[in-house]
DNA sequence: TTATTTATTGTATTTATTACACGAATCCAT
DNA sequence: ATGGATTCGTGTAATAAATACAATAAATAA
């Protein structure tokens, strides 16, 4: 087939789930859409790709129009591609996933969302297009992955509790782990510094604050270390 | 922005990286280009989606065209978005790769392969547009999927022997394995059902024949079994 | 002062991983 | 028919990892 049949009649989205962790539950950022199709409903974020933009640039684009944060933990997750999954034309999505600390930002809805609103994740409502399908495929991904990388520390403040780790973890995988068991696997690892620091005004003994070492993750990463939780 | 003038300008394709393992080696399945552009260069098989085909059956399409396959282990690994990757216009591409057996089949080159060839992994040509990153990143798929899902069988004729899964397993993961210790852990496993029979006219000891059992396979994983080796 | 809450820590048991070598069965060459 | 070449098939002991499990400590609130 000429490829130049092919243009005009085609385009191409990404969509990102956007993760973040507050007060033990696992959230999603949505979108009030402001535009059509399926304008007043919650959907996921997401954009065209523009003409001149790499695939990636255009999901660090929609992540910082809405949230103003760049640097932040992102991957692309899967494309999807039903014919009719786009009620105004042939459409196909490419799914990205990020996990933002919901305390280092204010929101900042965009010409095309009317607001945006973090939604519990267990608690979400019914969304547009695929965009179920693909919040679905981003939660197993996000389980996987929060097994073999180091990815949980990005949902948390700078300084977190071991208590707060095991939270995400039990939260992110659905599962309860054995408070001592799951200590002495993470700390073996080596992984976290501990900042000498405790938690204040808690009413019960405050916890030891820790910092994830990411450099020495690198390090060992070369050497052939992998990461398992 | 208005969907209608995005529309017009770009288009998404498919390109198939197709493993197959052949006395002792892995390999893929490359085509001859017999098309603009890079025409007369090796490259993936792949092509242009068509507006009334879903993705995954674009895929499907691909490899059926190529090899007369179908029904085979196929799954999507990522989606290719560089501005310039393609040099005719914008167009991303969505990468599946696919496990065959290839006695199976005979090669069957069409319309947009003057030729199709099994070039061994470890010596590949140079390849045009994006297609050596897309192969090398298919590459490290299939060795992470390998070791938590049972594909590897997908590669081998239904009946098989422990040396020949072994061997594929060290092929795939580029590392040696410890006999003994490999054997007891895949029959631990229970998946693998003893045919009775063994090789013949080996120059050798023959080895028991296996067939790998993906009906029990797939009631173990309903129970929350998960594969590992 | 006491009650409430969450943090911190160790050990014994079970399970999984690793390292390692020799006799058996077949074909081939003489 | 014998001996050589080749690959097959097998078990155990040592080490490491995963699991199950509960009492004391430190803070605030009443």
């Amino acid at each position: 087939m000429d490829i130049h049949k092919q243009f005009f009649k085609s385009a191409f989205s990404v969509d990102s789930v956007i993760f973040g962790y507050d007060q033990g539950d696992l959230k999603v950022l949505l979108i009030y859409r402001g535009a059509k199709p399926y304008i007043g409903t919650w959907a996921l974020p997401g954009d065209l790709v523009k003409l001149d933009e790499d695939l990636d640039d255009s999901a660090r684009r929609i992540l910082f129009d809405l949230t103003g944060l760049s640097n932040v933990f992102m991957d692309q997750i899967h494309t999807f591609g039903k014919v009719d999954r786009h009620p105004l034309g042939r459409v196909i999505t490419v799914a990205y996933f990020s996990l933002v600390k919901i305390i280092d930002y204010k929101l900042n809805p965009s010409s095309w969302a009317k607001e945006a609103k973090w939604h519990s994740i267990i608690n979400t409502p019914n969304l547009p297009f695929d965009h179920t399908e693909i919040l679905n495929y981003a939660k197993n991904k996000l389980k996987e992955r929060v097994r073999h990388q180091p990815i949980g520390f990005e949902l948390l403040p700078k300084e977190f509790t071991l208590s707060d780790i095991q939270n995400l973890y039990e939260s992110v995988l659905e599962i309860n782990l054995d408070k001592r068991n799951f200590r002495k696997k993470l700390l073996a690892m080596s992984l976290l510094i501990d900042t000498g620091y405790f938690q204040i005004s808690v009413a019960h003994r405050p916890a030891r604050l820790y910092r994830f070492d990411k450099k020495k993750y690198k390090s060992l990463i070369q050497q052939g270390f992998s990461f398992e939780l």
